[in-house]
DNA sequence: TACAAATGTTAAGGTTCCTTTACAAACTGT
DNA sequence: ACAGTTTGTAAAGGAACCTTAACATTTGTA
């Protein structure tokens, strides 16, 4: 069977797309991380980064952390940027909620040929970024300067939702949570208190929610009003 | 990494939906189709069928034809399903043309969810046919009864293209050319003449256009006028 | 500093598909 | 009836990914 125009075996895809995604979230990019955002075993990275490596698309510093080079990135870049436009036509287009559009997106995206691509770009007229707020590479995208992770909005004050790192995607049952809680980007919740532990209850429509520390450090906002 | 909800090996996909194709063009499906078909050895075929029929989905007659069981025709009806949709929705939502979607549909169709197969049919208003002219399975469309093969019309006799049988698809440039010619379903066509040989002249937009034999004597249409 | 946890790698092996080479059986046309 | 195709299959092997078991290193920390 053939693959897509740009021939790249679906492996190295969807580890260059984890590589990425791992920076992204400004974790250190080893393979341990890959395996375990893949849960593949960590025999299986090792193989597969010093295939990557052979081809040219990432390098292994002597410390172990793994970048991608020009070539890989603009491979990862590729594959993260129809995951998030296919995430968008998902829940646009095909009315699909969050959770659903993030694992369908998970395989439309080795799908997708340039053209289709620029298809739905033109169909979506230019999407800035994916539903849960991550950008989408090569649409110019920047987040608010004045963005700030949940967690140091203070008692009292209000802030809007701007992005649900990749992540906590990863978490089985988060984004249902999330997103059933309404703590979605462009939404504006309200800070209620913050325990000694570092948990946090906020507020959106009215309905208060318990945000545990791994999250609240996670979720990006802006202070609002 | 994991393929979707109804667990089958995308070969088991791809070798039923050509089983299923084959017979839709009446075509006995034996090994060596399949094998041309799919452009792969007929070693490779012959292990298949053999583990397709361990897992149930084929039955192999003693003259070598191949059957789909009651579960290998529901796979199959299904991907066909989903390709027939998806190039509905390349065309008809994304803008692609003819050509294009039926090769991105080739990909498409074993990335569409029940979820997602469910959006699309919606968002077309449930169509009945691909964009060249099969049948969605499901649909519960039936060919015009008065159908028959464009081959047959006289000539100085007018027509009307009904579909494109998937067969003729395989053959490189012929999609291009009909898309081109105009020759897609719903057009009406002249017949202008037929050659000893059975190539025929038919007329489309005011426009002549050659056919020859093996395309004439598959091209579905209905007499008209 | 010493022990435990975390990390990377080797080795051996498995599955899914595919290939080429070879051969035997079944058709087909003359 | 016979030569030449067409068809199926056995054998051997390869590429892409993955697994478990076992081990050596490094790192973190009580």
């Amino acid at each position: 069977m053939s693959y897509d125009s740009t021939e790249h075996h679906p492996a190295f895809e969807e580890y260059t797309e984890t590589i990425y995604e791992l920076a992204e979230d400004e974790i250190v990019v080893i393979q341990a991380r890959i395996a375990e955002r893949l849960e593949v075993s960590r025999p299986a990275v090792s193989e597969m980064i010093r295939r990557m490596d052979g081809e040219g698309l990432v390098t292994v510093a002597k410390s172990g952390e793994i970048t991608l080079t020009t070539s890989g990135a603009a491979l990862a870049t590729t594959i993260v940027r129809r995951h998030r436009l296919a995430e968008r036509f998902l829940t646009d287009i095909l009315g699909l909620n969050w959770t659903a559009a993030h694992h369908e997106a998970g395989r439309w995206e080795h799908v997708i040929s340039p053209m289709v691509e620029t298809a739905m770009l033109r169909v979506l007229e230019d999407p800035t970024t994916c539903p849960h707020g991550n950008p989408i590479p090569g649409s110019g995208y920047t987040e608010p300067a004045d963005s700030v992770v949940l967690a140091t909005i203070k008692a009292g004050n209000d802030f809007e939702v701007v992005r649900i790192p990749e992540e906590l995607e990863f978490q089985p049952g988060q984004l249902e949570f999330l997103e059933a809680s309404g703590l979605m980007p462009g939404r504006i919740g309200t800070m209620l208190s913050i325990a000694p532990d570092g948990t946090a209850t906020v507020s959106v429509d009215g309905t208060p929610i318990g945000v545990g520390t791994g999250t609240v450090n996670r979720i990006v906002v802006t202070a609002a009003s």
